[in-house]
DNA sequence: TTTACTGCAAATATTTTGCAATATC
DNA sequence: GATATTGCAAAATATTTGCAGTAAA
């Protein structure tokens, strides 16, 4: 069966995967790229859990952590262990980004800087062969920002 | 006490934050750093564990984990939790660097860039106050590209 | 003397694994 | 029909927490 109608490209890749590694087609993997598929950002294997679930087809933690790592395998997945943050996944096909993490509130935000990933493009490291790279950049978003100002200002009232 | 006394710098500034969160100066927090302050690179909970133990000063591991908490609130420490690697860590007063990772052998390798650095100086994030960033960058190493290649021909020769 | 810290063990969280039943090929 | 996959529960791993004894301030 082959619920993942929506995105032919996706379904295409991970059934050329499964025969090249003599896997089988099963509902439960295609359901969850289905998924997959639909989701704009970065997501979490509850997510995925919870998605399945409510559209009435249940699939096993073990069924959805086998089928995560089948499609980080076949590339296309990343998977992101950002501390404070459950693992996230995204799609390997995402344009490439960066990732702002508030080492406050632990919110995460995608940004696309075009200069640096123009810049990332001229990038070579001599004998290694790259494939993607993961950008983090730390530091304080603006709410937490305020609240930190509010609370120094709310001390000195005192 | 203080057995850490070979790197005043990191003393100093661990001592200033204790102070300033009404924190005991325990030996068990000052062997902890001594060692920190001696690594090169990266290092695990368990070197920590390992390197207190064959010191004949036993830490335990709750120990160890507060310790590190501590620090890494402290901002003199950094946190690295990459796919297929214990969680890492490293002093944050370590000049900044990218982070080659072989999606096979999951080897992991410091590379200084000082032109990614250069330009990652020149970066702002609008409301966004970056305290640091990590880089990694993701591929086949030469080591594993070279057997890859191998088992390549092997494969045709049949 | 007060109370934070340590060590241990238990609790929690996350991911993997063993196995019997089932479904794909 | 052969065997890969699923679901469940148990196991393995990683980290946090509760608590009684100890030690820093």
């Amino acid at each position: 069966m082959n619920t993942a109608s929506g995105s032919p490209e996706l379904i295409d890749k991970f059934v050329e995967f499964l025969k090249s590694k003599k896997l089988r087609k099963t509902p439960e993997r295609f359901a969850l790229l289905e998924y997959i598929a639909t989701v704009p950002g970065h997501f979490t294997l509850d997510m995925m859990q919870q998605h399945a679930d409510e559209s009435g087809f249940h699939v096993s933690r073990a069924t959805i952590y086998n089928t995560v790592n089948l499609l980080v395998e076949a590339r296309m997945l990343r998977r992101h262990d950002i501390e404070g943050l459950p693992t996230q996944y995204e799609l390997a096909s995402t344009p490439p980004h960066s990732h702002l993490i508030c080492t406050t509130c632990h919110k995460l935000k995608e940004v696309r800087d075009k200069y640096f990933i123009a810049f990332m493009n001229t990038r070579k490291y001599n004998a290694f062969n790259t494939q993607y790279y993961s950008h983090y950049v730390f530091g304080t978003c603006s709410t937490c920002a305020r609240k930190r100002k509010r609370n120094a200002v709310t001390t000195k009232k005192k």
